[in-house]
DNA sequence: TTTT
DNA sequence: TTTT
């Protein structure tokens, strides 16, 4: 079975970072992609809602911010929770595995003098039937390059 | 901009074919992948909505039944549409590009009394705010093979 | 930076299994992929050259073989070696992280009495500029479904 | 069956553009992917060859050069040809089926002198078991964009 | 050198 | 609710 989820795109806002109750990092963000077909009475692109945990997410928080072209890979999965008029709502996301940074380095600080992630720190968790966040791995900036590099394989869900 | 999805999983039920105003046809089908990594507490498959259309559409309906285990290549799209209490619901769905049936055909015979499709050319319309359906190509079927292939790419949306 | 290769098609020979020096196992296979669209005088499927490391060898030596229907994800990655001739010669394979067996499991007993992997324990090492091999894990069987999964994320290189 | 490739990274080179007999264009390029996973010992980059045809070629060999950082959407294919000691050959190569341009247009052409496609007119056709190239479509470029996308999807073989 |  |  293949659930495999490849994208490139810009960060409609800046990374969303919250804690689950037991500490966990996960950060929300959308992703428009532009269609390379445009047609007219279409939208010219497509906005896609994503996760990530742990140090992705912190790493997310840090150093992107809206306008950012990264690129994804991830797989997509459903969850659902009951809205407040006890309606259920599915909401369809693309978990992420691992994220890269598609941005000249001098792009990315100039275009952010501004803090981002500001106190996100303190973060509420509230978030309602996500998966069990567990631990994964940062592998490496590149540093010879332009472009950041985050990862995070192996998460157990 | 790159959105590309790739799934291999089975129908959790039979292919749903409808058509639009224009005459066009659309399948809707679900499509469940099981997770490589089991989590006590979580489910342990995916499922993912997905959206065909035209000589897809048909191809689909004609041939897949639930259970079908196949392969998709797609991209993420997600559409909204106010319910009948006035709220917007976003939907997300996986847009075929193309299918490939991954079952021996003598399998898919097997399974099936050959009832999935009954009664599939008189469906209704009435799918709020998909793109419009364009003409789409079928590429071919592998008669000397055990698998179906359906191809549409070049869908201008 | 991505690098991400998928493919779904049947193995043309019984997996290779081989051990480095360290004693890692690495198993060699050809995966042929019928193609899409079939144009005179071309061939019909392409054959593409794969490795895998360690469990994942192990576990595709043992359960898959000639014919096996298998879902891959991967890498593609070139080596270089000079051959007798003192040539240097350039092999492109994909460096498998994942499988999936994708027949049923009644299918792949039937097929397989004999056994494929004789005398896989006495394998010589003799591969040239192979990446280092280490260790891997193998995430879990469905036992609720046909298929097997084979999971290799992680490796360090 | 799914033979599916994607790739993020830069292209070493300017891209090489030929024409066929028949007169379609061909351009080959090599693009380097950093790799997520740094290990002692190993190139921290992966070099993979590509091909692309027709508009695809012409836009690549126009709007690209040595360094630019891409997307690539395509498949891998293993050609061969006997080389002067009479041997067998064999090349494998992503054939390119989309292209995105990943930079700022200004990127480009400050890191350029514009010379990537001197003399790209009058290049030699003289390669040797190509497949047969077949007239394909660009799509469109987002002129309200910094990004340049190119596809060329349906291509018979 | 190729699979169904 | 959307990015360049």
């Amino acid at each position: 079975m293949i659930n495999r989820v490849i994208l490139v795109g810009r960060l409609t806002r800046d990374p969303e970072l919250r804690k689950t109750q037991s500490g966990a990092s996960v950060v929300s963000y959308t992703i428009a992609v532009n269609r390379r077909v445009q047609t007219p009475g279409q939208p010219d692109a497509d906005f896609i809602n994503c996760v990530a945990w742990n140090k992705t997410a912190d790493l997310m928080a840090q150093y992107l911010h809206k306008g950012s072209l990264i690129g994804v890979e991830g797989r997509i999965q459903t969850r659902s929770y009951d809205n407040q008029q006890g309606q259920r709502v599915y909401v369809t996301e693309v978990i992420t595995d691992s994220v890269q940074f598609l941005e000249p380095k001098n792009a990315g600080s100039q275009n952010t003098g501004y803090q981002q992630n500001s106190g996100y720190g303190y973060q509420a968790p509230q978030q309602p039937s996500y998966s069990q966040p567990v631990d994964d791995s940062f592998s490496s900036t590149f540093d010879s390059s332009d472009t950041l590099d985050i990862a995070s394989d192996d998460l157990p869900f």
